[in-house]
DNA sequence: GCTGCGATTGACTTTTACGTAAATGCCGTG
DNA sequence: CACGGCATTTACGTAAAAGTCAATCGCAGC
């Protein structure tokens, strides 16, 4: 069954990063975990939060961005005009993350070119020795 | 035809970034545009650099992360060795790719849900008023 | 009660990726 | 030739995202 709860250093460990950058994500507003006295208890939520901080973090987004993008998983709002705004600001992300895939083919594929060039050279050598 | 050369200007405009930037990759040895007296001529495969650059920018690589990538590009080296060791590297940055690709596509799926939720509930408010 | 370990807070520092300002060069036009 | 406009260099500034360090706290085991 699933946790009840992580350490601050498990979820280090896990992520790969320290506790500074975990406590700093706090700071932020980021995520919220429970405490017992003054240690931080992390929730399978919070950790949740923290996969989705990371996955921004390597997709480039800063911490704004990626605050941002959280906000959007969140209840939606019960009035019309903030909810077609929310749609608004959904589809505008996703739109930067289509031109991210854009940006990643293009990439995966000159590094395709360039791997074969190698291969290619590699097989001159092979010849030739 | 292709143009002959770009003016550091033109490059602000298509890019849509700054002059120091450009200066400034310039500095880090990303681009190496030609001189006429002082003022710099970039030529089409300078462009193609910038706009290797801004990709790679978009998809959250640093500077000495896309002056590596871009280094992939460069002619292949003679050496079978080298050779090799350029192949792992560049193997290396395609499953750093198909890792960003991975993030990407399940930070689209949970944006489609959030779309998703924000288009049902604005369906029930449509019903009731 | 002391020790050691892990956690906490707060303050200060660092790195990256530029921005901004000041002073100056170059050049086509009226 | 002087002017506007773009370009250059040098120098210093800054925001984001942590890293690092020091002091302290709470608790388990001896």
């Amino acid at each position: 069954m699933a946790r009840e709860y992580y350490t601050i250093t498990e979820l280090t460990r896990e992520f790969d990063i320290s506790t500074r950058t975990l406590r700093f994500y706090e700071d932020e507003g980021l995520i919220q975990p429970l405490r017992r006295g003054r240690t931080r208890l992390f929730r399978p939520s919070d950790r949740h939060l923290v996969k989705q901080i990371m996955r921004g973090k390597r997709l480039g987004f800063s911490i704004n961005e990626i605050r941002e993008i959280i906000k959007m998983y969140d209840e939606p709002p019960g009035e019309a005009g903030q909810l077609r705004l929310l749609i608004k600001r959904i589809e505008e992300k996703r739109s930067d993350l289509r031109q991210k895939r854009r940006d990643l083919e293009e990439t995966l594929a000159e590094l395709d070119q360039a791997e074969e060039s190698c291969v290619e050279r590699l097989a001159e050598l092979g010849v030739n020795t």
